[in-house]
DNA sequence: GTATTATTGAAAATGGTCTCCATTTACAAT
DNA sequence: ATTGTAAATGGAGACCATTTTCAATAATAC
């Protein structure tokens, strides 16, 4: 049989327990969730795809995997104004799958794009150095979304 | 007197009731109560600086008057992680007063910033046509955040 | 004025997330 | 393999921002 998830198993956990933190069941089963969508999981998503392979995993440690995960770097928190958090893996120690947002104001679809134009990775990286400098900030992260109305609903 | 907060307030106003909204005593004490801060207000700090002037404007029309002016965009409303929606004015027609944000992962203070980089605002524009085509996503607004350490949490 | 309709406040409901605490588990040292 | 210990757990309930409900009120059109 293949070792197809292997290495992105083994890298996520080694980050993990790197980090001082311990591989349990739960934790394993939701890193599992995360690694194998590519859709922006709520709590309870996660919760409800967990549960019925490891029904002693309860809505709590979710929230508690999901916290020390984002605190660690290893997944996104995002908000997309409705009203429940949404996660997603941040994919790989070179940042791949990055990606950034269109958000519907009408249908709340959301369009994730990662076609960046080129100037686009090299405009953030100036105006990331500028801003560093500037306010002496350290920026490890930024969110950039776009709203509007999608083909959809710009038609109505 | 000076009638500087005149031409605002009526443009606020005029916007408001061309939109078939009424305008009342609660409206006009948020309105103003938005227009004179530079602060990113949480539903209950507007509430807490309406109430003494008019006791008998409610939380609940706060929130309701907010929903109305963020759906007409008079005004924008961001999430800072803090598990409270966080109101400001969208200020003018012209789009001035627009900033983004830096976020401190740590302390959580947030440091707005007007002065983008000539090629900043160039690029945005460029990434909006951009995406407008490529999607069909008719772009009306966007969110800029980044996260990271300020200069405080820095050292330490 | 009067009718019409939007708007209102108060209280209660909602719902996502977090806290508490007794119990269980991972894992390093034996 | 066994064990000690600190980390991790989950279930119930707390928490708290935001919404809903509904009868009362106020703003506009006539």
């Amino acid at each position: 049989m293949p070792r197809r998830e292997r290495r992105g198993q083994g890298w996520l956990q080694g980050k993990f327990k790197g980090c001082g933190y311990r591989i349990t069941s739960g934790r394993e089963a939701i890193l599992d969730v995360l690694s194998k969508s590519d859709k922006h999981l709520s709590a309870e998503d996660i919760y409800m795809q967990v549960h019925p392979k490891c029904p002693n995993v309860g809505l709590t440690t979710v929230y508690r995997t999901l916290d020390v995960l984002a605190g660690v770097g290893l997944i996104f928190k995002f908000d997309f104004g409705d009203g429940r958090a949404r996660f997603e893996l941040a994919q790989g120690p070179k940042g791949a799958h990055h990606h950034h947002h269109l958000i519907c104001n009408n249908c709340k679809r959301i369009i994730d794009y990662t076609d960046f134009i080129d100037e686009e990775v090299e405009l953030l990286n100036q105006t990331e150095k500028g801003l560093t400098k500037k306010y002496d900030f350290k920026i490890t992260n930024h969110l950039i979304q776009f709203y509007g109305l999608c083909s959809d609903c710009v038609k109505k």
